[in-house]
DNA sequence: CATGAATGAGAGTTCATTCAT
DNA sequence: GATGAATGAACTCTCATTCAT
């Protein structure tokens, strides 16, 4: 799914620009749809944002939908890597936890352009698409939970359900920070960790009896 | 697109009460927006979807979104009252957040079809517009928050937040309860609850001096 | 497949635009394609050649082809029935050669924007579709041959193959017509006419044993 | 549109003798457009069915059309020796006619490829383009008959209109003779000589003073 | 010469909206 | 009000053609 060129053979000019057109179209996306949301953005006008000719478009995906995903699947490439690194290097429930919150709502601020039409004054439909990069970064996060029960470290609770917690969470709050000034990542993230750390110990026992098992 | 499913037209032409085109338009709505996903949905297959004549869509709609809007206003209006009896029945904390989960996700089991795009195996954008009716449904969980805040049953946390997070968690968690089979309300409800009533309590205390200071 | 509107209902307004236009679409297309070829018309060609906006185009045809299919299916309903009613009056067979020739020469002549792209000077590729109404035509021809076959009229020829001739040299000589300035009706149906009644006596007995029997 | 047979390519790169591109290109079109008909088929879906890159045809064609008429040319180029062959090889008209017939139907049965979109059940537009090459093959035959008119073996008709109906009765008997399964090369050949033996000797004195006068 | 991505005119088509009936 | 065909702006997308490599 994700074909991001391979940057490992450069070979010639016609490559090197085949890439950077490529990230260009997607980087008018970005701003694009930030900007008019996606359900009103056309293709036309990511084109429009480019350099680039109106065929051009059709050389590197297929519909708004596809770039759309690019998008999204580019997002959790570049989030997934950091989140799994403060999971690797917590030591306990806790510092998962905040390890979690901290580095997304740290992404969310300082690269709000991914954040979709997250515009003041104009009320703009959100959009969510979860593609399979995204949705194997939620399987990522549900897969430690399982672990961390497993080890213990966590009470048997449904991994599905937190999991689905955290995200439902993450989304909110990080749109109540893009929203409000007086929020910042560090609010953002205290504020989820101590919700969540307190919580999770009251948790009722495991609701479902084995994903597929 | 536009290949909605018949259903043998919403509403028979001038039969029934008279002044029941605008709802026989947003039940259509709901089917049609619930099939195709928000974006997909064109004003032609709501029509399509009703025994009435396209121009007489417009005596009762500007747009595809003015009815998207009254169906999640209709939908707000539905479920806030619940919500708010629940809360007023409410004793204490605890009986205030159990009576909010439990209705809500009371009505989501319920009353699925407002639930647009949940399908198992299209993948569907899912859209979300908050309406000024939705957001006087967030608001009045907000206010209900802050008042607990004031008479001291709940610590001086963030309402904004909190009420964010409830509602993060709120639609996540419908939303696998939608996916999965093996969840019910009350398995939803039970786990919702067990995680505010833990958590609230270690919350960090008013992030914001106050609301638009 | 031929929706010519049925004109003994007349009733109100709107059916008669809606006719009239269709007709209006169709009489474009015939005088568009007589000029450029079907291959170079485009639709927009065609509707531009009208008064009615390019939607309107869309609530009549799918495309291209169906109004040309539209036009010769008119075509095949106009010459049809004079074929017929020739044949029909024929007492023998010179008579039923002779009619089938001259009613068809006569058409063609007087009726020349139906023959698309017999244009002197620019070189246009001919196009045929032999549309149901068509090839109804040519069925009726073999129907009739066969009956003269029957009727002792014929010699036991391949019915076929004998329409398929007859329309191979009127398509040609008709053609011919157009395309020279000194060639009549009257010309090419007596030249075709002596061609068939002198040929037609030395055929050879049926090749095939009988269509699908 | 487009989703031509790969066909494992018509010919190797630049393996082969080197100036066959031309070639391979004409193959390329012959089968492709023998495929979808003339007016589906493009210059993309030519080059597609070849192993050349899409710049490379213009170096040999300037447009679809050119390959066509490259096409037809070849065609008549094979067809027309033969034909003459036949004729000059003649001692009286029966022979004339005979060889004509029968070599031109022996071509078709052999090398159906050429005869474009006679498939049987989908429905697609025959087009014609008489090219230089194709109509000079007309004029050949037009110029044997006056010589046969001049030398008295044939009576003094109109060699434009006969030859028109030779070719018409030609391609509609070929044209049957493709889509039956029980007509013989050989069966059309009798069939057609029989007819214009017959028939040639009742034609009407010639009806034009001479061709361009 | 071959290559194949870029180009951009323009074809086909949709669809929100209007408006005469 | 209800109707539904007409409208035409605007969109998606294709494809012949060019041109740097």
């Amino acid at each position: 799914m994700s074909n991001v060129p391979d940057l490992t053979k450069i070979r010639g000019k016609r490559e090197e620009t085949k890439a950077s057109n490529r990230q260009a179209i997607i980087d008018a996306a970005r701003i694009v749809f930030a900007d008019l949301g996606y359900g009103a953005t056309t293709v036309r006008d990511i084109i429009r944002a480019t350099n680039l000719a109106s065929g051009t478009f059709y050389n590197y995906f297929k519909s708004k939908e596809e770039v759309f995903q690019a998008l999204q699947d580019e997002t959790a490439l570049r989030v997934r890597p950091r989140l799994r690194a403060e999971r690797i290097r917590a030591r306990n429930f806790e510092e998962f936890i905040v390890g979690t919150f901290r580095s997304y709502f740290d992404f969310v601020k300082n690269d709000q352009t991914t954040f979709i039409a997250v515009r003041r004054h104009r009320e703009i439909p959100r959009v969510r698409i979860d593609t399979p990069e995204v949705i194997a970064g939620f399987e990522e996060l549900r897969v430690d939970i399982e672990n961390a029960i497993e080890n213990g470290v966590l009470p048997p609770a449904d991994a599905d359900l937190l999991m689905a917690s955290m995200v439902g969470v993450a989304f909110e709050v990080a749109h109540q920070m893009l929203t409000r000034d007086d929020v910042t990542a560090d609010d953002a993230a205290r504020f989820a960790t101590a919700l969540f750390l307190g919580g999770v110990q009251a948790l009722p026992r495991k609701a479902k009896p084995g994903k597929k098992k």
